[in-house]
DNA sequence: GACAGCCGTGAGAGCGCTCCCATAGAGTTC
DNA sequence: GAACTCTATGGGAGCGCTCTCACGGCTGTC
């Protein structure tokens, strides 16, 4: 950026001062008519863009919001739940003033993301999926306004997250395989250090429980296709159940192709529900009957709760978005 | 950022004056070991992190590169191949002083990202996966310098790219199917608005040429495993080949499927080679052989290229990596 | 012993912008 | 017509840092 067109030429060719340039710039009222044309032309003319550092360092504003990707890179990446939640993200700060930017925070020995924040680099940031175990979250929100997707295990209470229903999701999902007739239901669960994963644990549970039946077998498959099929294995080690209700559809993918191994027919040996609903769920056989997660309004909501923060308006705290049960094939 | 801490407060504590203070915080070796170790302990008693904007502004640079995202998010995001891009990228750049940023471009109708860049928001760009059609890939190009994953398809010659060579892993790829007895060989291609996809092209017809081989069918997969299944459902409607080179793992995932789905043996009725050597060619069934492309490497040499032109060296405009053929299941 | 050279240090200017305050001029009010 | 308000504008300070330059104290050289 050197020997770029500064606001002071600008000024000069409009025949106005920095001034009167800046309020064009940032659109204060206070100016003729006749003065933002001149302002106008001149930037146009010039080609000018301000300059985001001394902005930045006049107004200790940034303009800037991140997602900061705490996970692994090939996990975030391999997700389409996390697609979603970004493009949603994107669509609501791209009708903002604000940029966007994802941060990876993962292998990251020297804390350059906390310095990265901490240095203002940022106005504030959206954190989606974060184990218990993270405490350099805590160092980042005590930075600058977090909003957190899905709710935060520590800092309950004082944290802005945007969630959904997933105890109430997890519940009707298995509800519904014991509306189907089914027994002995075993289910394939995300890591315990996630809170998503533990909601859907409990609904779980929770399910069986009102129904009065006995709890059945529970893997973890660690949120991957990969860990899903292990987990499959791993119950069917133990015994076939009627059906499976897995935590995720990537998982529910993997332990599809597991039964299909075992020579066990979907849904008529052993149904599965999948949770999530993305693009995973249509592009298996048989497909998946699933639990709608709103991910792309999720991230909407995320980026509006943002937004209003950074505005020192006064959101709510928690926002819990619905899920909905999508009958398909496999259940 | 308000009320942080400052150099100058810094410098009060240390009892030095800011210049010092700046000396040691940018590695400077002309400070006393007492001044140093005052310094030290002052940064870390306050808890300082230097001002992003202040120090960008005073001297215009930011430390800061980003990966710069013109897909769609979805496609992006689902594609193991960028994962390890990215997470070769990350693991150079994490190594620097320079923090990694992704920013999404699509989406963006204001031409915000462009006045990002423009802005001096960061020092360099990393443009990984772009069409032929983009040209505000070239607005960038102009304002900061660019490291392409993949040879660019306009400014070719001026242009810093690290590329796998395409054309060649896509011959040895056919070759290795003609040797294995293959006479009727069918491709799966990526856009041809990308140059990888071209290349491979290229290659695919090369190989058959060199053997005297009749050129066999030729379908689009838009690198997604949908566009695979809807490619393999059109080459299958007008005959079925002995091979099939898929020149991406995703796709063929979705060839695979349609391939079961017929009736077909893979590979005793149709071989299958695909390209990448993701995650996804062994989480098929059968295991993909695929042209393995060193993805994490590649995006390694990406970073290194950039940091060296951020140095003011003279890195080789052009790196081209070489392709290994993984023999597996399917062919 | 006088001078050059070097090293560690501090002072000051300035990066490009925002924001507060002063001011000029026009319009209001009594 | 004097005092007042209001609006559009310009000037100046200052955001927190880097970087050049000058300076004082040291060592080394003849």
């Amino acid at each position: 950026m050197v020997g770029a067109v500064t606001i002071e030429e600008v000024a000069r060719v409009a025949g106005v001062s920095r001034s009167t340039v800046s309020r064009v710039v940032n659109g204060s009222t206070a100016v003729s008519p006749e003065a933002l044309d001149a302002v106008r032309q001149a930037i146009d003319a010039l080609n000018y863009v301000p300059n985001r550092a001394a902005r930045s360092l006049a107004s200790s504003r940034t303009l800037a919001v991140a997602v900061i990707i705490p996970e692994d890179v090939h996990r975030f990446f391999g997700d389409p739940f996390f697609a979603s939640i970004v493009e949603g993200i994107n669509a609501t700060i791209a009708a903002s003033d604000y940029v966007l930017t994802l941060a990876i925070a993962s292998n990251d020995p020297a804390d350059k993301m906390i310095g990265y924040v901490r240095s203002g680099a940022i106005d504030g940031a959206i954190i989606v999926s974060h184990h218990t175990g993270d405490h350099f979250v805590e160092r980042i929100a005590a930075a600058v306004p977090v909003v957190f997707g899905g709710r935060p295990a520590a800092s309950a209470g004082t944290a802005y997250f945007v969630d959904v229903d997933n105890t109430r999701g997890a519940r009707d999902a298995v509800e519904y395989l014991i509306g189907q007739g089914h027994r002995s239901i075993a289910t394939i669960t995300g890591p315990q250090t996630m809170g998503a994963a533990v909601d859907r644990l409990r609904g779980y549970r929770d399910a069986l429980a009102a129904a009065g039946l006995r709890p059945g077998q529970v893997a973890d498959g660690d949120f991957t296709a990969e860990g899903g099929a292990a987990a499959m294995r791993s119950i069917l080690a133990q015994g076939t159940p009627d059906a499976v209700f897995v935590a995720s559809d990537l998982m529910a993918r993997g332990a599809l192709g597991v039964l299909e191994a075992a020579g066990l027919r979907v849904p008529d040996d052993v149904a599965v529900v999948g949770y999530d609903d993305s693009a995973v769920a249509t592009s298996v056989s048989p497909m998946l009957t699933t639990m709608r997660q709103p991910s792309f309004e999720q991230g909407n909501r995320m980026a509006s709760v943002l937004l209003a923060l950074l505005a020192g308006e006064e959101p709510p705290r928690a926002t819990i978005m619905r899920t909905e049960l999508i009958l398909r094939e496999s259940a």
